[in-house]
DNA sequence: TTATTCCATAACTTTTATTTATAGGCAATA
DNA sequence: TATTGCCTATAAATAAAAGTTATGGAATAA
């Protein structure tokens, strides 16, 4: 069926007058007479009675017109739903972070976001930068945020805040007691470190080795709630990312330990296949994002 | 929207290959990717993501999918059910018929029509010719089967049956004695009639006249029961279509008296506003009218 | 690296839709 | 019963749209 044809038969169902049904449809007349008669010999079937002046529906254009009225019904509703998705009324946003973004920093973003866009729901994962990185090629998320710079494929993305990395240990740590710690001085102390992958270890051992040291492990973790519980018990010390241990530092559980020589950051990315590709929703988000990032 | 549009993504969508939906639509790889950018820039959105070599659907894509997915679901059914009225699988047709049709003539025809196509529903109506004729341009039938043969307007007909119209009256009744009596004789007997605007009625009268004669008139009923309940107790004599009598002419309740000198018949007709305007069921009722008539 | 798959673009052609002009049927009206 | 208005049908011409072929380029698989 050709939906040119059934557009023109609806309007002209409606109306019982092809001439009104033209109006209705910005056409001329003999447009409309030359549409339905070919619609009706597609189908094989009389759609209209016409009886001197008057026009009828038939038997089978009773029919089609039911069916019309439910198809053209469903167009409307496709462009109301789809106008939706633009003006992010609604929607969905799939975003895959490291886990101390996902703890520590994104719920903040995330209310601010859900604020602005109150229809979009905001599926968060976690996972190692690399993960994050391969689930925007399956197309699980759309956005990444992550702290590695480097990436394997053609991948756009841009620089989105500093992360500072702490040396903490508990107040009565042995460390905590100095005013101040040297690099090469704490390469003697055993560390408790985050697993291989993570982000923070990289930005720590890169900052060794720049120094030509290497950090001694004590334990090694990749639940930071674990490390943190082990620090709180005078475990040794660890690099946290500011964010991740802003609470244990303001009611005293932790203390940073000021490293004199040096001062790690991690800078971290939103990265996305490309620009073309992001919705309007992941735009918004990277949008408030940038924002939002100095607060 | 344009539903050409649609039918390509709707392809493309299900494909999530641009060629292979060319293909299953027979038309070339290019005319796909012309149809889909002119949709997206008309919906101001991006349907599909291209990341290398592979398509996806974007979310508003996802979203588009499901509706014209339903769309198209509801064009297939549309055709069917145009089909099956094509096929007179189903359907309704609406008759008029004069009351004596109706009761005596119609069960059988309806049931032959019926066993031809079960799937359609009859709608009976009954009234004086000229009522029948109305309804035939109030839309309320499609047929109207009269004896009249003058219609007020442009009415198209075919003859269709004659039927014969005797005088009965019971065994006992004086008339029945006579081998056969002459309408000079018969004027002088008061006759129990039909009511006004009968077909019937007007098919005796206009012989009375014919003959330069008039009838008299004993009783006068619209109900046809009550004229033979009448007759049956000995109470006159009158015209009546042969159908409607066959049954208590067998079984002697009723007798044919015969006239010598004429013989009353009335033509009936299939009448309708035209030829083009007759539904295929309409047309399958009067086929079979025509083959069964003689039976 | 090469061959292959797949989409995009451009120029051109075909098909389809639409227009203008006109005719003719029916119905209300004077 | 002519007259006018209201509708639809038809024809020829035009405009718009969809489609084609040819080609290029990017990504993938052999």
């Amino acid at each position: 069926m050709n939906f040119n044809h059934l557009k023109v038969f609806y309007e002209s169902a409606r109306e019982l007058n092809f001439s009104r049904a033209a109006e209705r449809l910005s056409i001329s007349q003999p447009a409309v007479s030359i549409q339905i008669k070919q619609l009706e010999v597609m189908l094989q079937v009389k759609l209209f009675n016409k009886i001197g002046n008057k026009v009828f529906l038939s038997g089978a254009g009773k029919l089609l017109l039911e069916y019309a009225q439910k198809i053209f019904e469903l167009e409307n509703e496709a462009e109301k739903a789809i106008n939706e998705i633009k003006e992010i009324k609604k929607g969905a946003l799939h975003i895959g972070t490291t886990k101390t973004y996902a703890h520590y920093l994104m719920p903040n973003y995330i209310s601010h976001f859900h604020a602005l866009y109150p229809g979009v729901s905001i599926h968060l994962s976690e996972g190692s930068s690399l993960e994050m990185i391969q689930s925007l090629f399956n197309m699980q998320n759309e956005l990444a945020i992550v702290a590695s710079t480097e990436y394997p494929k053609p991948l756009q993305s841009i620089a989105f805040g500093k992360e500072e990395v702490l040396l903490v240990a508990s107040p009565d740590h042995i460390l905590a007691k100095k005013a101040s710690i040297t690099m090469k001085e704490l390469a003697r102390f055993p560390l408790v470190m985050r697993e291989e992958g993570s982000a923070t270890r990289k930005a720590v051992v890169d900052m060794f080795k720049k120094m030509r040291l290497a950090p001694a492990i004590l334990y090694e973790a990749s639940n930071l709630e674990f490390i943190k519980e082990l620090l709180e018990r005078g475990e040794g010390a660890s690099f946290i990312v500011r964010s991740a241990v802003e609470k244990e530092l303001s009611q005293g559980i932790l203390k940073e330990i000021v490293i004199s020589d040096v001062s790690i950051t991690m800078n971290t990315h939103i990265v996305y296949i490309n620009e073309d590709s992001l919705s309007r929703i992941a735009r918004a988000f990277i949008d408030m994002l940038i924002i939002w990032q100095d607060k």
